[in-house]
RNA sequence: UGACCCAUGGUGUAACGGCAGCACAAGAGAUUUUGGUUCUCUCGGUCCAGGUUCGAAUCCUGGUGGGUCAACCA
């Protein structure tokens, strides 16, 4: 894969508010004009589309004002984190596109030094010990109209707080009968700063520092330190962590440590899909999908798998720009995404999904022509293709109307269209099944002198089909996927639903395609373009007798609306 | 019923007090051995009310609408 870049007309295009603000920190002498982000996921699940917006942002910006990335995992919580996904999210951003060198860290990596900075606060009486159950707590803490009651631990003495959360590390005290609490302002107008909770007592497995710790930091008691330590200049983050910034700029300041700048932006949607994690960790346990990287799901190995490239979704990220406001982004500038990488990219084949029966009643029984195709139009250098060709061929079976309207372009009794790379051919006559009326063979005469590249050949025919030959036609398996969901908005509920009742019930089809024999040569994961059908992707669940085709997006249609299959 | 954030075509995103532009979508046409691609064109927008100013999408005030916040989750 090739490296991500700045578009060239990075100069002239308009700046984004981030990049403002960055341009302007450097042109203050902020941090010397240094520029250093992070992605900074927790590993509890698998990266999304959402995610990859992100992951573009941060390393986008460093990789723009000369600047580096660290890839941290924020693993405060023992009990929902997993290397499972350590490696999955690793493995996703690399094949992004992105690289984080040497500088791939762990909050873990900072427990002992966020537990001194815990000691700071408490020898600061900025933090005690708490023994209030998590009941009593929530009780105590009050709305945001109304303002919260102060904890009856809250004064104990500075000797009795050291005492306690050492003992509390010391593993003496069961989980959750006591914890470490900031000691701030019980009336403040934001939650957050009503005396929030540092440590808890949890006696879990963690993934990498194993039974070392009883007692773990939370989030928002790691998480701006955790920059600060890594010296982050620019802590780029979601729009619900706006509440959370003056917790952390309070620790930072009282603890005395260096102040990176958070940014918030809004976070992605797009349109027919779910983006929360729980959902999606729903969709995959309760089976509406096969796994994570189904290619229906929005995560970043669903869309690999689905056939998108890093390119496109990178072109993606930077095409739907960044703002604070909320926004759903329509899934088809997704689509436009892949295709426009696509269409530049994959091999096209002739590849039919439902297939009708055609005899070119003129043509030698036994004779079987070979010719040629481009392999790609929009790039010469990818050569040519043999095609075989005899009497009895499959076309698809909606190319062809008994009684068509006037703008039906494609085959009809009496008219005339080209097979693709081939001959015009005529329809005489069909055979139908008398008991379903169902067509059955479509007997037409070929013009032996408009073979492509002859003179004949140009001359003017309304339609052009794509077709394969039934001696030497492969049969494969065509995964036909759909949107997730058939609500733009899923979470939109109407009176007593969930958004699993907007499910779409045909998101997967599945066919036996005929394509021609140059797909024997398809490797996993490659792209192709099925001619006047859309891009496909050799699935992973190819095997050598048979080969499957995930359909990563239809060609545009500007004649029928939506999928030309009804297999 | 508090605090904070946000408001530009259908959807995104620009315009930094001086002609509201770009992309996707939608529609029309040209080209085409893919009803694809490419090219041309069209449709369509500053939430409302005041104020400041020669001039406001932009600044101020007040509304309205939307979002976020009350895990020992992140």
């Amino acid at each position: 894969m090739e490296e991500p870049k700045i578009p060239e007309e990075k100069a002239a295009r308009s700046l984004n508010f981030l990049e403002e603000i960055i341009e302007e920190d450097i042109r203050n002498g902020v941090n010397e004009g240094r520029v250093h982000t992070r992605f900074p996921p927790e590993p509890n699940g698998y990266l999304h589309i959402g995610h990859a917006k992100s992951i573009c942002l941060n390393f986008g910006l460093a990789r723009r004002y000369n600047g580096l990335t660290n890839l941290r995992f924020d693993d405060t919580n023992p009990v929902k984190e997993d290397v499972e996904y350590v490696d999955s999210i690793m493995a996703d951003v690399r094949w992004l596109g992105f690289d984080w060198e040497d500088r791939l860290f762990y909050a873990s990596d900072y427990f002992e030094q966020i537990y001194d900075y815990a000691m700071v606060l408490i020898r600061k009486e900025k933090a005690y010990v708490c023994d209030m159950t998590a009941e009593e707590m929530s009780e105590t803490r009050g709305t945001p109209t109304r303002p919260g009651k102060e904890s009856p631990f809250r004064t104990r003495s500075v000797e009795e707080n050291i005492d306690l959360f050492n003992r509390m590390r010391q593993g003496e005290f069961p989980d959750g009968s006591r914890v470490l609490r900031a000691k701030i302002d019980m009336a403040s107008p934001n939650m957050h700063m009503r005396d929030p909770v540092l440590y808890r007592i949890l006696h879990a497995h963690h993934h990498r520092t194993g039974d070392q710790w009883c007692i773990y930091p939370m989030y928002d008691f790691a998480h701006g330190q955790s920059d600060s330590i890594e010296k982050i200049t620019h802590s780029i983050c979601t729009l619900e962590f706006e509440v959370h910034r003056p917790l952390y700029e309070w620790f930072i300041r009282e603890i005395g440590i260096y102040a990176p700048r958070q940014i918030e932006f809004a976070r992605l949607n797009v349109t027919y899909t779910v983006m929360s994690k729980r959902k999606l960790l729903e969709l995959v346990q309760q089976g509406y999908v096969n796994g994570w990287d189904d290619p229906r799901m929005p995560t970043i190995c669903g869309l690999r798998r689905r056939g998108f490239t890093p390119e496109s979704i990178r072109n993606f990220a930077e095409t739907i720009g960044v703002a604070k406001r909320d926004n759903v982004i329509d899934v088809s500038l997704l689509e436009f995404c892949i295709r426009e990488d696509l269409n530049r990219k994959a091999n096209r084949l002739m590849a039919v999904l439902d297939p009708v029966k055609v005899i070119l009643d003129n043509y030698p029984d036994d004779q079987v022509e070979e010719l040629e195709s481009v392999s790609n139009p929009e790039d010469e250098s990818k050569g040519k293709r043999k095609l075989p060709f005899s009497k009895t061929l499959f076309i698809e079976r909606d190319d062809f109307m008994e009684d068509p309207p006037n703008k039906f372009f494609r085959l009809a009794p009496g008219r005339e269209v080209r097979l693709k790379a081939a001959y015009i051919i005529r329809c005489e006559s069909i055979v139908k099944d008398p008991a379903t009326g169902k067509i059955e063979e479509i007997h037409c005469t070929y013009d032996p002198m408009t073979k492509s590249g002859m003179p004949d050949s140009n001359r003017k025919v309304k339609g052009t089909l794509h077709w394969v030959s039934e001696q030497q036609a492969v049969k494969v398996e065509v995964r036909l996927y759909d949107r997730l969901f058939v609500k733009e908005n899923p979470d939109d509920l109407e009176e007593g639903k969930t958004y699993k009742d907007y499910l779409n019930p045909d998101s997967l089809k599945v066919v036996t395609a005929l394509v021609e024999p140059e797909v024997r040569n398809a490797k996993v994961s490659e792209k192709y373009q099925f001619e006047r059908i859309g891009y496909f992707t050799v699935d992973a669940d190819s095997t050598p007798e048979k080969l499957v085709f995930n359909r990563v997006v239809p060609l545009k249609d500007s004649w029928g609306k939506g999928d030309k299959v009804t297999g």
